[in-house]
DNA sequence: TATATATGACTGGCCGGTCAGTCATGCAAT
DNA sequence: ATTGCATGACTGACCGGCCAGTCATATATA
């Protein structure tokens, strides 16, 4: 009879829970809030939760926010940089489901308001940055330019920029993302498909394995 | 003899220069603060002022902040649309040039940050987006779309993407400015370079001027 | 009972916005 | 010229609301 139903979490899977839950909600009121114009009051009603309970688990407003960021954004992300080519796998393909499966998770999830939220408070944080750079950009970048070696490799196009301007394979994303959030009320924008056509740039039939450094 | 010297201002040139070096003063406040975190007292303060004073100029905090972006970016970008290309200059040469101006103009004046500014605050002040999409974006993706005709035209690769997807040729520039902003300590990135990439890969050779709608 | 957890009223500082008052300038009337 | 009045740009102390963070109190598990 200690526990009798176990269907009543024990104390510590409840404060886990709030802890959670807490978590969840500062993501949602920091992204469209912005980190200064953000209540903790509203964090606290999102979470169903008193405000005083937030102190219990995070130090102050600014520990909130970057514990969020590092365990919200990060595990979204990650797991792509895992994934292997299958060895018959063109590397353009390979580079399509990558670059497809991101940008899906981005727009299901906080994609825009998360990237704002870098952009805008990132100076503010230096510590979020360098995170999100060591994180997220250094090992993706690698990851492209570790396909371009295998493109290169393979004799396919497109290895060479992959291998010079990663981030040529990445701004079609960024510029998606900024649109959805920004202008798609004036004139929607079909990103994946906007993907594609940079994809079908970068590994076009002729532009070969060796571009040219790009005279003038 | 009426007014001696006209050396001293009068009145109403002093407040005109106090309007202006008040708004210069709250684009550097709101640029490296956020529009939440600025104080309107050190907006005051920069700018040589009291207080009060900026309340003659400006209905209000909100009002301050859509005045400097208006009169701050619509001069940096405009003009630019009003350039034609030489008769028997390349499409790429003359996106080349149009590209390579606008980013050294944002990289020089706060483009960066005013950009920045945007995609943190804009969803917070939709008057903001509308002005920014009808007086930035429209004209500057139909000059490109006419581009990409004028390279139809003329027979000349990379028309048909710069009609369908005239995004693709400003997103390194995007991309460009978001990493001089938060990464550019970590890694340095040649933007110019990025950006001739981009062109190489959109004019390239083959690509053809039936560029595939792009299957899977 | 002792302890971990949760609550929400409360406090203190901060900051946008106000407004009564100051002062330099422009303008007449003398 | 000199004086006196009118104008309006400017000032900064002040007010009031807002909100991060605290803490005395309550609850319930072990």
């Amino acid at each position: 009879m200690d526990e009798s139903r176990d269907d009543r979490p024990t104390r510590s899977q409840q404060a886990e829970r709030n802890r959670a839950a807490i978590a969840a909600a500062a993501l949602e009121i920091f992204t469209s809030k912005g980190f200064a114009s953000a209540r903790i009051e509203d964090v606290a009603r999102r979470a169903g939760v008193a405000k005083g309970t937030i102190y219990l688990h995070f130090e102050n407003k600014e520990a909130l926010f970057e514990a969020i960021v590092q365990e919200t954004i990060l595990p979204a992300v990650d797991g792509l940089g895992a994934s292997e080519p299958e060895p018959d796998e063109s590397t353009r393909a390979f580079a399509e489901r990558i670059l497809t499966t991101a940008l899906a998770r981005l727009q299901a999830g906080q994609g825009f308001a998360v990237i704002r939220l870098l952009m805008a408070e990132g100076p503010r944080f230096p510590n979020l940055a360098a995170i999100y750079y060591r994180t997220v950009v250094e090992p993706g970048l690698a990851m492209l330019r570790k396909l371009g070696e295998r493109a290169v490799t393979r004799g396919e196009t497109g290895g060479d920029v992959l291998r010079q301007f990663p981030q040529l394979a990445i701004a079609p994303v960024l510029m998606g993302l900024l649109w959805e959030g920004l202008f798609d009320r004036f004139d929607a924008l079909d990103v994946p498909a906007l993907v594609r056509a940079n994809l079908d740039l970068i590994f076009a039939p002729s532009s070969g394995s060796d571009e040219a450094p790009s005279r003038r």
